[in-house]
DNA sequence: CCTTATGATAAGAAAGCTTG
DNA sequence: CAAGCTTTCTTATCATAAGG
């Protein structure tokens, strides 16, 4: 494979020039260009990338760090900052942390080590602990890139963040249950210390109350955003006969969990039990489940990605804080007939 | 003396080699 | 045996030259 040099010594001219060439600044003349161009186009040359990024000091990339892969929803942020980072030249790093603050300390050390130009972070549940907060903080500092947080806002912010109004998207999927003519209508939760989960009870709540909808604790299922704790409370449930009309699942593998229990009990989502979940899963449409969502408006991952090339350019900007709204989209599931 | 154009050189990390 | 130079490849910076 044929370097700079050996590029300038065929086309006869410095490889200063060549490097200018390749990257389209300072002067070269028009004549020197074309030849330059017509030398690499026949050799095939491409640049060293690792040449290029020890003299640079850093690497045209971005981190991306997901506390859950296997969660569509975070995969529809990847594939969001994917997109933009290939249009602007990026390439992308990911990491999974499994929900786990050690992982997540071990991938921004990584990071740091790839020398990367900016990072996306969507914390781990610990988001909210201020230990965690301070260790972080301190980690931060120590890559000199921006970083944009994503979908869990810390409590003390030290960088962008693009959030999602959870609680009036929560209020919105309620709503679509009670017009939809439902009298009981149940919730499933996440772990309501996870300001994240309780601001989607609390939606919920509201929307309750607007209407005076009487709201019964035996349709609280507190779950923990697992497929497992969702699929056993749906199944007790079932057994003790104190099924809602509606339910309400406040995330995706709640979502799941509920719907293999109402399949396993061979019941119909719409006909024996209506249901809005939180965020979309696109195998419900393969199922012909009809299942009516209340989703992300745009993808966050697209703007936090947008906010964060932003950001790299321009380092002095302040502070941005951007906050998705919801996007209610019904498919019938919500209608009791 | 400024603009355009080009080449020489240092810097960047780290392994491998040479020299004292 | 250790200090120091070379090598890898590219970019950024500086120096230099020509032409107006």
């Amino acid at each position: 494979m044929l370097n700079i040099r050996e590029i300038a010594k065929i086309a006869g001219v410095g490889k200063s020039t060549v490097s200018r060439v390749i990257n389209q600044t300072g002067y070269v003349s028009d004549e020197t260009r074309k030849k330059i161009e017509a030398v690499m186009q026949e050799y095939e040359y491409s640049p060293s990338a690792v040449a290029r990024n020890l003299s640079k000091q850093q690497t045209n990339s971005i981190g991306i760090i997901i506390p859950q892969a296997n969660n569509p929803f975070f995969d529809e942020i990847l594939t969001g900052v994917e997109s933009i980072a290939g249009e602007n030249g990026y390439t992308i790093s990911f990491s999974n942390t499994a929900n786990d603050p050690k992982k997540e300390r071990d991938a921004i050390k990584a990071f740091i080590e790839q020398r990367v130009s900016g990072m996306i972070l969507q914390p781990t549940f610990s988001y909210e602990d201020s230990n965690y907060q301070a260790q972080l903080r301190k980690l931060l500092m120590r890559l000199h890139a921006p970083v944009v947080v994503v979908d869990r806002p810390l409590s003390y912010p030290i960088c962008d963040g693009v959030f999602f109004d959870g609680y009036l998207a929560s209020y919105q999927a309620t709503e679509a249950l009670i017009k939809g003519g439902n009298k009981t209508i149940g919730i499933i939760t996440g772990n309501l210390n996870m300001k994240l989960a309780k601001e989607r009870f609390d939606g919920y709540l509201q929307a309750m109350q607007d209407y005076s909808i009487p709201v019964h604790e035996e349709y609280f299922l507190m779950g923990d955003f697992t497929l497992e704790k969702a699929y056993d409370l749906v199944k007790t449930c079932i057994q003790e006969d104190k099924l809602p009309d509606a339910m309400f699942t406040t995330n995706n593998f709640a979502t799941i969990g509920f719907m293999k229990a109402i399949i396993e009990e061979n019941m119909q989502i719409g006909k024996d039990i209506r249901c809005v979940s939180f965020d979309y899963l696109d195998f419900a449409d393969v199922l012909g489940l009809n299942l009516s969502y209340v989703g992300r408006h745009e993808n966050m991952g697209e703007l936090a990605c947008r906010m964060l090339i932003d950001r790299i350019a321009n380092p002095k900007l302040p502070r941005r804080t951007e906050i998705v709204q919801p996007h209610l989209v019904l498919k019938g599931s919500e209608l009791k007939k």
